[in-house]
DNA sequence: CATTTTCCTTACCAATCGGTAAGTAGCTAA
DNA sequence: TTAGCTACTTACCGATTGGTAAGGAAAATG
C-alpha cells in the first residue's frame, strides 16, 4: 500500500522521518523500527528502500549537506559589501536554525560522533561551507590581514554561538519558561547581528 | 578483587569511566558491560554499585554540575570588575573546554536529550550558573540598561561558542590537518577574548 | 495476457540491551 | 570461630537491536 506517488518521494519520507528522530534521540537512540513506524511501515519497508540504517543515515547528512551550501548563496547578491554578506548569511542561519533545529541538531549530533563512524559519507561536507565562511570574513576591512585561520575562528565562533542556542530550545524553555524562551529566542537574531557588526568593526 | 582503596573511589572510577564514554558515543550508545569493560570487571559490579544506568548516568552528571559551579567562583577576586570577572570566566572555561572536552561534550548531549529523559536529575543545574553569568553581564556598563533576557544571550552566545568549538575537535582536526586544528586550538581563547572584549564595550 | 519489477509483508536470526537471582571469595567485627 | 558485609562472579531473563529470507499483492512492462 505505497502511500507516496513516487519512488522519490517516498524515499524521502523515510529520511525525513529518520532525520526528526535522529536530531531528537540521536543515531544510537533511534531504531530503524521506530522511523518505520512513523510512516505506518514495517522495518523491511524501509530496509527494502536503503539496505542499511547506515545508509539512510548517509542521506539524512547528504540532505543537510545540500541545505547548508543553499543557506550560502540565498540573498547574497553580486553588489553586496564582504560585512553585508555575512550579515545576510547569520540572519537566514539564525532564522533557518530557530524555525526549525533538525538539520543543527544532527549536525551537533554529527560533530561529536563521527570519530566513531569512521571514514563516513558526509564527513568532510563542512568544509567548502567553512572555507567559504572564512573567506568571506577575509575579505571584511577589520581581517583583511588576519590569517586563513584567524578567519575561521571568527567565522566558527558566529556559528557556534547561534548553533549552540538552536539546540538548547528545549532546555532553556524548560528552565525559564516558555515565555522567558519566546522574548530570548525573538531577540537572538538581532544579538547575533549585533555581535557580529562589533566583531567585524561595522559598529 | 578490589583494585580501589576506597568504596568511594572505585565509584568514582566507574563515574569517570562513564563520562568518557557517553561523551564519545552518547547516553544511548554506551552499554553498561562497555563502561564496566573498562575497570575489567562485569556488567554486574557496575550494577552493584549504582543499581541502574540511569543512576550511574545521574551522578556523572552531578560531577559536571559541581565543577561548572567551581569554575563561576574559580580567580575570581573581589575589587575585580564585572567585565574582568567575565574574562577570567571565560577564559578559564576556554582553558578546560579545549583541555578536555569530556563535560562539555555531555553537556551538549544533555541539552539535546533531556527533552526524553523526563524530569531527570541535573536538569536544572545550568540554571544558577547561567543566572549568575548573566547577572555579571548586567552589572556591567554597556549592558547596565539591559533586560535580564538580553543580558542571558550575551552570555549565552560567549558559552555556545567556546563549547562549540571545543566539541568540534575531533571533526575539525581531520578536516583540516592536526596542524590547522592545533593552531586554531591555540588562538582561540584569543579570539573569544576580543570577542568578548568587543560585544562588552571594552575595546 | 504473461512476465517482471516495485513495495511491502510475515517469519526468522544471532547479538546485545538493561536488569534479576543466586551464589562466592575475602575481609571485618563480635 | 563465626556471622555478616563488601565486591564481585556466573547464569539467566525478556525485550529489542540491525539484518536476512522468502513470498505476496499490485502495478508496470513486454
Amino acid at each position: 500500500m505505497p502511500l507516496a506517488i513516487s519512488k522519490d518521494s517516498r524515499r524521502e519520507d523515510f529520511v525525513q522521518a529518520a532525520a526528526a528522530l535522529i536530531a531528537d534521540r540521536g543515531f544510537h537512540g533511534t531504531s530503524i523500527a521506530a522511523v518505520a513506524d512513523q510512516l505506518g511501515v514495517t522495518k523491511q519497508a524501509l530496509l527494502h528502500h536503503f539496505g542499511s540504517k547506515e545508509r539512510l543515515y548517509g542521506e539524512v547528512l547528504a540532505g543537510i549537506s545540500d541545505r547548508m551550501m543553499a543557506v550560502l548563496v540565498e540573498g547574497q547578491e553580486e553588489r553586496m559589501s564582504p560585512e553585508a554578506r555575512l550579515e545576510t548569511f547569520f540572519a537566514i542561519y539564525c532564522e533557518q536554525a530557530l524555525a526549525d533545529s533538525t538539520d543543527v541538531r544532527i549536525i551537533v549530533r554529527e560533530l561529536m560522533d563521527n570519530k566513531q563512524r569512521a571514514e563516513q559519507a558526509g564527513k568532510w561536507y563542512l568544509k567548502p561551507f567553512l572555507q567559504e565562511l572564512a573567506a568571506m570574513v577575509q575579505d571584511t576591512g577589520r581581517w583583511r590581514e588576519a590569517s586563513r585561520n584567524e578567519a575561521m575562528l571568527v567565522a566558527y565562533q558566529m556559528l557556534g554561538a547561534v548553533s549552540y542556542f538552536a539546540i538548547s530550545d528545549p532546555t532553556l524553555a524548560r528552565m525559564f519558561g516558555q515565555d522567558a524562551h519566546d522574548d530570548m529566542a525573538r531577540r537572538f537574531p538581532d544579538q547575533v547581528q549585533y555581535s557580529l557588526q562589533r566583531i567585524l568593526g561595522s559598529i
